[in-house]
DNA sequence: CATTTTATGTCAGCCTTGTTGACATTCCAA
DNA sequence: TTGGAATGTCAACAAGGCTGACATAAAATG
């Protein structure tokens, strides 16, 4: 996989990683992670949701209609746990439940007017972290970022994120 | 922030990001993290641990004789949070708590040999995606990758994170 | 020396979010 | 018609966050 004698990118090819380069790496995905999350995080809280809320609102939103069954695949938990969230953000009026028209067993999510509003206001939080990283570190570096990242998921997740689709509202 | 007239990497400088961009970003910052805890997430099930265990074993090894304020600054949890954890692990035999010398209402914990095992093996696991990640990106890719990462911590934690120091055994 | 502050540990209780297992309903498809 | 797929629901449980309260020892400070 890795032992290929030249680099697609365009880089020197031998490598010599000290398990001290590793571990700078693995503090920096770490602490970044936790930045990452830390905005969209404080509006949860007021309004009494945690991260769970979040992800399923990101991913209804980028697939309008998703089926409960694509939800699942994307978030990798399982049915019930998602169902607890999901029930809570279709009482409280964030999400829709459709019966599927085609299959009648599935069912299509939608945000709400004000699950759209809430969906803004968390990935616009997130986006603007994002944004002022990718200015603070240039085009070049965000490529690079890219790259990492896409080889650090497993395979079949690259895969979903790969094929991802533009929402069609 | 964001907004002096030059990049000091030596991208250009005008950076235009479309939502789509941020989106994607986000979405590759969520998959791969869940890819970068997988392989440790796997031993520490058989363990019978969970992520709080490894992320105090690593900082425990990372650096030697911390002290439990300390870590509580690293991790960012209550002490409770972390004394649950922290109370196995020394009850397991895998963690040592030494009363401080210079001050004795502090603890000075150290891993045991068979700690270190424990926090080697996740560590190197992690370590290994980590290094395959580097190797299909590229050495342009991974400086990259660690500025985009940087610029998207918190200022403190940015600030511990650039003070870590080598372990003393 | 008396008091306050700091570092740590512990108990109790609560919440979110993950898990498994069991079971019902609906409905497509063979 | 029957089997299986998709979904929902109920119950129980665990990890690991949180808060609040309280105890102890030791350091720091007046």
């Amino acid at each position: 996989m890795a032992d290929g004698p030249t680099n697609s990118s365009g880089g020197e090819n031998l490598l010599f990683l000290t398990d001290e380069q590793l571990r700078k790496g693995i503090e920096a995905m770490f602490f970044a992670y936790r930045g990452f999350t830390a905005d969209p995080d404080r509006i949860l809280d007021e309004h009494g949701y945690g991260r769970a809320h979040h992800r399923a609102l990101h991913f209804i939103n980028r697939t309008y209609g998703t089926t409960v069954n694509n939800l699942l695949l994307v978030l990798g938990v399982t049915k019930q746990s998602l169902n607890r969230v999901l029930r809570t953000l279709i009482e409280d009026g964030l999400v829709e439940s459709r019966i599927g028209k085609t299959d009648r067993r599935e069912r299509n999510l939608y945000l709400t007017e004000s699950g759209a509003a809430l969906e803004r206001a968390l990935s616009e939080a997130q986006r603007e972290r994002m944004r002022a990283a990718y200015r603070a570190a240039g085009p070049q570096a965000v490529a690079g970022f890219r790259q990492v990242l896409e080889a650090m998921m497993d395979d079949e997740i690259r895969r979903q994120y790969n094929s991802l689709r533009e929402r069609r509202p």
